[in-house]
DNA sequence: AACCTTCTTGTAACTTTTTAACAAAAAAAC
DNA sequence: GTTTTTTTGTTAAAAAGTTACAAGAAGGTT
């Protein structure tokens, strides 16, 4: 809570002596988080005791734990909102309004996800035989994301954007397959039967996608994330960014699982790129 | 600026007892703010004048000081800050790291983004003929999912992820078609190449890429995102997403300046996804 | 390997800052 | 007008933070 309202609120509580402190910090509050309390008693024209009693009274244990929640108070406290995009915004405003609702979404999804399913999922995903990633639609580029971070790990990976191939992958999958569905409704039809198809394979089915929607029914384990869907635009945004971080968090703990060794191994991966690249000069 | 951010930043610089220090704080910024000089200094297992030094090294006046900033810094809404995951990390560990690295990056990337580039790239999207989207490997994803973004607005538009592909439709662009060239670190043959190619057709050329690289000199516009690079895991990570974050914007700034009768058009889309969904009960 | 230099770290003394205890002054109550 | 309560300041003590210096570690040189 806002310490500098707290003192306006308060003001007819103070005494006399104490309301001088008050009139000081409020005129200008930069100089004050800046002063020791002798300068501030000084300031104000009162004794120190006084400037101590003043901040008591405003539940801070003393001058110094004061100090700190008039800093915070006085740091321009703007945490990360979903703020909707407007029709007349400039580049600049839906700029600083994408990113930030972006970043408030994360932050909501941080908040969401089940640590201990992640754990669950990362134990199947270095254990399967195979794994496949599917998605259709805006979720298909998550799905080529996986793709492309679990293919370093030198493992077994799938992605199809086709419907079609998908459910002919599925068809052949057996019981060490895992299989990643990505959705963010989790009610496209298609995924839900493929979904169906790999479970009577015996596959083990994992769904990135909403809690107790269709899709979710038919998977073996669930990873939900609770990001509010950006229906102004009519495309995805946020929930698409939370999923990429998902996939990032299970190919870290996968990296983590395997070990020093299988490190290297993907620092082998990485320089193998190089000759494709142009050098870096060290000027 | 934030100087948690700043501590890990500096970290290097630090010696190894001011690096004690650092992951102390790093670790819980809530207590360190609420502890005395002693109380730190024997947390982080070293002498008070170590801490004091510690503080100085960051520009502050002393200890005091610094506990103002790193106040300032916690309540400004955006502790993030991109720590990297240790070898050790259990699942709850690694999570919020990446989560919070991936914020973190975010911050940076908005603070660093160009906004009139922005606004001259829209302005270009508007009123090219056709847009293509081209990126490879982890890149590859981010074009991916530009492609989604665009085909809904009813433009022509283009993305392989095949290189030869890539080439022969740069050969047959022309002077109103605008190639959007994604790559983190600009040093992709191959899709310089591409850019080379695109440019002698008089195609418009836009990097999504690093400033200064040699993709960047091949093309008309590019749009850099400072980013510092995940050199731990061997994968990209917070370059895509803040690739992706621009991606969400090109695509805003697209649909705001098509105005309203546009964004109709994208409301029937969606619509039309519907027969392909299960139905969303409402009770 | 011994020596020197440079950098890092801790100890001890010192300064500043903050807090506690008490007494004087002011205000309020009887 | 006296007594009680509240407010305020003075003094002293405690706590916190800083400086100066010396011991120790690290790195380079002969």
């Amino acid at each position: 809570m806002n310490i500098l309202e707290k003192i306006t609120q308060h003001k007819q509580a103070f005494s006399k002596s104490e309301r001088k402190v008050a009139e000081v910090i409020l005129a200008n509050p930069q100089i004050a988080i800046h002063s020791s309390i002798a300068a501030l008693a000084k300031m104000s024209d009162v004794s120190e005791p006084t400037v101590n009693r003043f901040c008591r009274r405003l539940d801070t244990k003393g001058y110094p734990d004061f100090k700190l929640h008039l800093a915070q108070s006085l740091a321009n406290g703007t945490p990360y909102v979903n703020r909707h995009v407007e029709e007349d915004d400039g580049p600049e405003e839906y700029t600083k309004k994408i990113f930030e609702s972006t970043m408030a979404s994360l932050e909501v999804a941080r908040q969401s996800v089940d640590i201990n399913t992640i754990n669950r999922v990362v134990d199947l995903l270095t254990q399967a035989q195979k794994i496949s990633f599917f998605g259709l639609g805006a979720s298909a580029s998550v799905a080529h994301d996986a793709l492309n971070k679990f293919f370093r790990f030198n493992v077994p990976v799938v992605y199809f954007e086709d419907i079609l191939m998908q459910r002919m992958s599925c068809m052949n999958s057996s019981e060490d397959d895992v299989i990643v569905l990505i959705s963010h409704t989790g009610r496209t039809k298609s995924l839900v039967e493929v979904a169906q198809i790999a479970r009577s394979n015996d596959a083990t089915v994992v769904g990135i996608t909403s809690k107790d929607s269709p899709l979710a029914k038919e998977c073996n384990l669930v990873l939900s994330l609770e990001v509010p869907e950006d229906t102004d635009m009519y495309m995805p945004m946020a929930s698409r960014i939370a999923q990429l971080t998902l996939i990032d968090i299970l190919a870290t703990g996968f990296t983590l699982r395997r070990g020093t060794k299988f490190r290297e191994n993907l620092k082998r991966v990485k320089d193998t790129l190089r000759g494709s690249r142009f050098e870096k000069r060290n000027d």
